[in-house]
DNA sequence: CGATATAGGGAACGATCATTTCCTATTCAA
DNA sequence: TTGAATAGGAAATGATCGTTCCCTATATCG
């Protein structure tokens, strides 16, 4: 009896107070698609853009059917945010274990992150690009996960650039947190760039001089 | 006879149509207050979250007098954002202006744009970045503003590094465009980061990091 | 099987927003 | 000095938006 229970509040913690309850009717959509959906939305137009109509569009779901699995448009927003963030970490670490050494798996970020800015991908944009432009500076809890978002590509860097120390393919010289914060600025630039739609015409020049920073 | 209605075409020019007829009531506001007022606004809120009511607050106006100089919001919005960036420019250009070799007036922009993204100042954000990100997907004429902002500094910063070819206080081997267009990315990463309020705690290391892209 | 609980969906509601209207005030032209 | 033209400002308007309500459908529990 209690162990259904454990099973439950576990997979309410990590779907963030959003999974169907055991009782009552069960819910028919898929919580993933439809956060999919109101991803794409909300990269496109951001939060305040984004109405419960295009939302109901994307999401596949009446609105009535929305605010029986959300509280308000915001409650949205901040699954979708983290759902955003959740599946955007995981193609970093990704990207970032594959090559040798950790200059490699460096530059090979950059990549994806000049990759993830070009053409539709890159007019899309980044929910955490737009959530600190738009939303930051009135809303403390986007503010704190737009924060611990940068934060935590910023640890990933740094630690590369740590690895780096170890493998020799990154001169002691160069500081792990100081780098991976302008590396950082970097790659939220290239996300602004994207955004108007001014990509490089050749990537793998506009890598190289990124990799400068780890001279 | 001509010659006044010819002065009234250059100051409706430079004034991009929204100066005072000749005709009529004069306006008793100041239209450069006014825009100031509402670049605070749309800086801090971005477009969709500034409603009217926010920007009488801030031009000091009525709903209807408003409408007597703009078009729509939109109008008011393109009016800011222009005086905003020739403001900007200016600023950009005066710094990059002081410093006597052309590495020194490049460190200094970086110094300056880091200022900017320092702080109060960081946390009410940058017009072209709060366009790109909100507005340029959907509205071509804010698209193309954006863009030939981003090209206007990315040219400037091209040219001091062409300049620092000149005076040696830059390797032949940098190349102007794609360097600057990295440093563009840099500039536009600090808004976004700044936006957020993560600011570095000592912005000289993270200068000289940058730096390190004109080696 | 009946009671309870929740999901799906669409219509209705109330608030807010951008815009217009209308009236007064102030200028220039004749 | 009168008329045309425009500005200032507040109230009215119409559309849109987020949210709630209500009804039906489908599950579990006793």
């Amino acid at each position: 009896m209690i162990v259904p229970y454990i099973a439950v509040m576990i997979k309410m913690v990590t779907a963030g107070s959003h999974a169907a309850p055991v009782r009552g009717r069960p819910r028919e959509f898929d919580m993933e698609e439809a956060l999919d959906g109101a991803i794409r939305v909300f990269r496109e137009r951001g939060y305040h853009a984004s109405s419960i109509g295009d939302l109901t569009d994307a999401m596949g779901l009446a609105s009535g059917s929305i605010y029986k699995a959300f509280k308000d448009k915001r409650d949205i927003f901040l699954a979708a945010f983290d759902r955003y963030t959740l599946l955007r970490t995981a193609q970093m670490q990704q990207v970032a274990g594959a090559a040798k050494s950790a200059r490699e798996r460096l530059r090979d970020l950059f990549a994806f992150y000049l990759e993830s800015s070009r053409g539709v991908e890159g007019r899309r944009g980044c929910l955490v690009v737009g959530s600190a432009v738009e939303l930051a500076i009135f809303d403390r809890e986007v503010a704190a996960r737009v924060g611990a978002s940068l934060a935590n590509n910023e640890a990933l860097l740094a630690g590369l650039v740590r690895e780096g120390h170890l493998d020799s393919s990154v001169p002691r010289g160069v500081d792990p947190e100081e780098t991976a914060r302008v590396m950082v600025y970097l790659t939220q630039g290239m996300r602004v760039v994207g955004k108007a739609g001014r990509a490089p015409p050749d990537p793998s020049i506009t890598i190289e001089i990124a990799m400068k920073l780890l001279t």
